[in-house]
DNA sequence: AAATCTACTAGGTAATTCCCGCATTTATTA
DNA sequence: TAATAAATGCGGGAATTACCTAGTAGATTT
């Protein structure tokens, strides 16, 4: 089984290369630390199943998958989420990935997985299952404007409404109207946990 | 040799282990995921070298180098630092570590760092000493007292300065006043950047 | 022992910013 | 064409911030 490991934390990648090594019938053929790297890589050779990361630099993972997943449909894909809280819904519903694990799983959990995703199933860390039930991340989809991401985005910098006002040539009224409504889509209480939320949800780059 | 490691993520650790297992005369003695395990396993055994991550949760890792330098001075301690831009200064200059690598380092970088802090030397990441020349993280040791850093943890909670005021028994005035005090010592010019500012420097866990 | 420093506490006042509801115009979709 | 969504704008009330003063407790220095 040919498999390609995705992700930015070199020291990560050598010791998941090692930890394949001792599995039976695995032979990791891409290395990359990013998704760019990825794609570059699926021109020379097909793995069956692909270990990724969504947040890495200059590609994400979850763009990655999806220019994958045109050039080759069957190609499997765990998702080995670093961060604590990502956009569950989004990566498992959008992209229909095979598995996903986090950052507290371990070896035997990661073995699991390869497994039943390679015998055609799905598996997804009771972690997050248990997440999903307690509805801690029932981030049905969240949609933004081009305006709305582009205030948050400001906002994210430091901006002011003001300054922001200044940036996009509107009237300050305009840009808290866009700040309300993200508070508002984003079921959060005020700007500062907006922030917070969107850079645990991936909605920024930090 | 006997060898610490302490990281909440799990796979990293269990490979580290592996990478640490193919090395000449290294014993790993102690796995821990955060900060307090690790204090508590160091009642049984004494490591030469603890390989450790700084933002864990329970405890930091900045905080267990701390008390486990109180009870072992002769401890050597390698940063394996997982966040890109972490507080560089405070963590080298305060704690007095004997090497930091980044997430970027490999197997090769790892070793000599262990070999070279062993042999009594220090080893930082190159990529840690440009990004201190390019001046990229000139964070002068940005000290908050014990109240700030939980004004500011509730602050990314998204609770307000009332609710900050009920949840510590102190009044709103004052809670203000952390927070007058924070925009200062950071440098920001409002609660979002500081909160921001906050994430992005590892002051707090999100 | 006295002086100094720091952290934590809290209040006053004014300016600014933020949050919310309502209304209008423009763009897109059905 | 009608309906829907997006972007724009305004006013009122709430919250935050700026810039002050100031007392208390504990640690450190002189």
């Amino acid at each position: 089984m040919k498999i390609a490991i995705v992700d930015d934390h070199t020291i990560l990648r050598n010791g998941l290369k090692m930890l394949l090594g001792a599995m039976e019938n695995i032979e990791v053929v891409i290395e990359a630390a990013n998704g760019k790297e990825f794609i570059d890589q699926l021109q020379h050779v097909e793995p069956d199943l692909t270990i990724i990361d969504i947040n890495m630099p200059v590609m994400r993972g979850d763009e990655a998958i999806k220019i994958a997943r045109e050039k080759f449909p069957d190609l499997k894909v765990i998702v080995l989420s670093m961060n604590s809280e990502e956009q569950y819904f989004k990566t498992m519903n959008d992209l229909g990935v095979d598995g996903y694990i986090i950052k507290e799983s371990d070896y035997d959990e990661l073995e699991h997985a390869i497994e039943t995703v390679m015998k055609g199933g799905k598996y997804f860390s009771q972690e997050l299952l248990l997440n999903m039930l307690n509805n801690r991340s029932p981030v049905h989809n969240i949609e933004l404007t081009d305006r709305e991401r582009e205030v948050l985005m400001y906002m994210c910098k430091g901006l002011s409404t003001s300054e922001i006002a200044e940036k996009l040539f509107i009237s300050p009224r305009t840009v808290e109207k866009h700040r309300s409504d993200l508070l508002l889509r984003t079921a959060t209480p005020n700007a500062v946990s907006l922030v917070v939320f969107a850079i645990k949800n991936g909605l920024v780059k930090i």
